[in-house]
DNA sequence: TGGAGTTATTTTGTATGCTAACGATATCTG
DNA sequence: CAGATATCGTTAGCATACAAAATAACTCCA
C-alpha cells in the first residue's frame, strides 16, 4: 500500500526521466545536451550572466555548471571572460554559433513539451505545472 | 514567453531534485542513497529476483544497477548469487542488515512524502499522481 | 592598513544514469 | 548438432549533480 510505487519522488523521478530522454533525443542533432541548452536559454535573457547567476537562476550547484561550461566554451557555444572589475567573476557570453542555434532549441523545447503534454488536456496541462510549482517551494 | 522556466521538463527537474534532497537528506543516518533504499523496497516485494527484473521494476539501465548493487554488496545490505538453472543470471537477496532497516526506511520514505506534499489538499495530491503516470506513458 | 570573514569558481570524490561494446550463456533454427 | 541470435551482466566513456575542500579575490571593520 505504501510502497515505493505510491512514492512522489518515484513518480517525479520517472516523469523526468522521460522528459529528459525525449529532449535529449531531439537535442542530439545540435550536438548539445539538455542542460548546455538551458544554459543558453538563460543566456538569451541577459547576456555576460556570471555562473553565480546562471546557477542562482537554474537552482544549480555552482559545481555543476563549472564543468559543464568548459564543455560548451570547448565546443564554442560560450565564451568565458573574467569581469575586470570584480576578478573573481566570471561572464558568460553566447558565440555566433550559439546565436544560430536558439529559434532551433526552442523550437526542440517546445515540440518536446507537446509530446510529453500531449495527452492532457489544457486544464491539466496548467494544473500540472501549478502543482509541480508549489511542491518547489 | 515560451522561455525554459515554462518547460515542463525543466518544473519536473525541479521539483524532482527537491524531493530527492530531502529523501536523500532523510536517509543519510542509514547510510543509503535513495537509489539504494528504492532497490531494498523492491527486493522486500519479491526476493530474489534478477538484476533485470528489478531494472525493468525500477525502469532503469542495467548499467546503473550493476554498479549500484556492487557498493550495496559491499556494504552488506544485499547478497548476488548466481542462478544455477541460468548462470547468466543474477539473484539478488537481503541480508538481515537491510531487512533491519526496511522499516525506517519505509517511514522516511512516507514522512519526506508528506513534506514535499504538505501544502496540497488530498485532492490535489491524488490529481499530481495520476497526471505524473500519465506523462510516463 | 591588515587581518577576519565572505564570495566566486574550481577541484576532488561519490553516485546516478545513459549508450555502446563485450564476454558468457541460452535458445532457436536449419 | 552447429551456427546464428538473443539475453544477462559488466565495463568503459560521457554528462549530470552534489558536498566538501582549496584558491583567489573582495569587503569590512577594528
Amino acid at each position: 500500500m505504501d510502497s515505493y510505487e505510491d512514492c512522489i519522488i518515484f513518480l517525479l523521478a520517472k516523469a523526468y526521466q522521460r522528459g529528459h530522454a525525449e529532449l535529449k533525443k531531439r537535442l542530439e542533432p545540435f550536438g548539445l545536451t539538455p542542460l548546455q541548452q538551458l544554459i543558453l536559454a538563460v543566456l538569451v535573457q541577459e547576456e555576460g550572466q556570471s555562473a553565480a547567476e546562471i546557477g542562482k537562476r537554474l537552482v544549480l550547484d555552482g559545481a555543476t555548471l563549472s564543468g559543464t561550461l568548459d564543455r560548451m566554451a570547448e565546443k564554442g557555444l560560450v565564451r568565458k571572460e573574467s569581469d575586470p572589475s570584480d576578478k573573481r567573476m566570471l561572464r558568460v557570453h553566447l558565440t555566433a554559433k550559439a546565436r544560430g542555434l536558439i529559434e532551433a532549441l526552442r523550437q526542440a523545447r517546445q515540440e518536446t513539451n507537446q509530446q510529453i503534454l500531449g495527452r492532457l488536456s489544457l486544464e491539466e496541462k496548467l494544473l500540472l505545472k501549478r502543482l509541480l510549482r508549489d511542491l518547489q517551494a
